[in-house]
DNA sequence: ACTCTCTGTGGATGCCATCGACCTGAGCCT
DNA sequence: AGGCTCAGGTCGATGGCATCCACAGAGAGT
């Protein structure tokens, strides 16, 4: 991980669809040396995948809640963790310091779909409570913060 | 916004690199076709843009944090958010339902680093308190949820 | 029925991804 | 010092892809 491959991993955080020959341009190598670097950062773990960043109200997930959820005292965290990853409204689960143990970004299409979800996540066995805020607004959300050498 | 479409959405959720001419495959249009739908998905802000998703802690980024922040009884909340969108730490940003306006996801390298971003945020005129929690592990984080026909 | 528009196909062309051969400099052993 | 080795680079070739253009067919409105 040098200079090169953070100035790689920024641009390709800012704009993943760029050619490797447009990387190449940038960073002042040869396509054939970035594209071994990208895939050196791939297989390293660096790199995790692509992702188009859509509008979730432009494809009926309009309702974005954060959930907090409190454990039993003596629940299994791993089961617990199986219980979440199979609901795909899920989209984060954190596991937190404090008295909430997860932390989870929900996001679902109506108020309905999240009471429904909130039902199912207190009837799963290891979950004593849960505390859901809903999200009137995003202002912003997962902007990637500059990494390299910011001033050039 | 047909079925195709949402099968494109969800093709390059899955994998922003795929080429026009594999999404083509995918959903049995030709290349052009598929440039056209997609170039309309992006001018109409369906799709935002293309992100790599980088493995935090790899590119120094080791210390997430959720922090709730209370305004004051008055404040401006949009200089608020003004103030807040300068702080590059600050990964998203959600206005809340409840006493805790804002939630911020904040994303720093240490653990010094993150009490300084929270001095800074109590310093911001409007801010009457915060609360922060510190996710220990992050067990996954912006899933996509498939949206199209999810079986075929 | 005519025609307008929207969205698709097919063909052509130049750029890009990707492979293989070769080059170069750093580090290290003798 | 001299030379081995290897990581990581450049260059050139080739096949596939992006992208432009001309044109075709389905529906809606008149």
């Amino acid at each position: 991980m040098d200079a090169i491959d953070l100035s790689l991993v920024d641009l390709l955080r800012g704009n993943a669809r760029l050619s490797y020959a447009e990387l190449a341009r940038q960073v002042g190598l040869s396509a054939p040396a970035v594209h071994e670097r990208v895939g050196k950062l791939e297989s390293s773990g660096v790199v995790r995948g692509y992702r188009a960043d859509v509008a979730p109200e432009s494809i009926g997930l309009g309702v974005t809640a954060l959930i907090g959820i409190v454990e039993d005292s003596g629940a299994d965290t791993d089961d617990m963790l199986e219980s979440l990853r199979v609901l795909p409204e899920i989209e984060s689960c954190y596991f937190m310091a404090g008295v909430e143990s997860f932390l989870l970004k929900a996001r679902v299409g109506t108020i309905a779909e999240l009471e429904q979800l909130i039902v199912r996540l207190n009837r799963t066995p290891g979950v004593a409570s849960t505390r859901t805020a809903i999200a009137l607004s995003t202002k912003w959300e997962n902007r990637p913060q500059p990494v390299g050498p910011t001033a050039t």
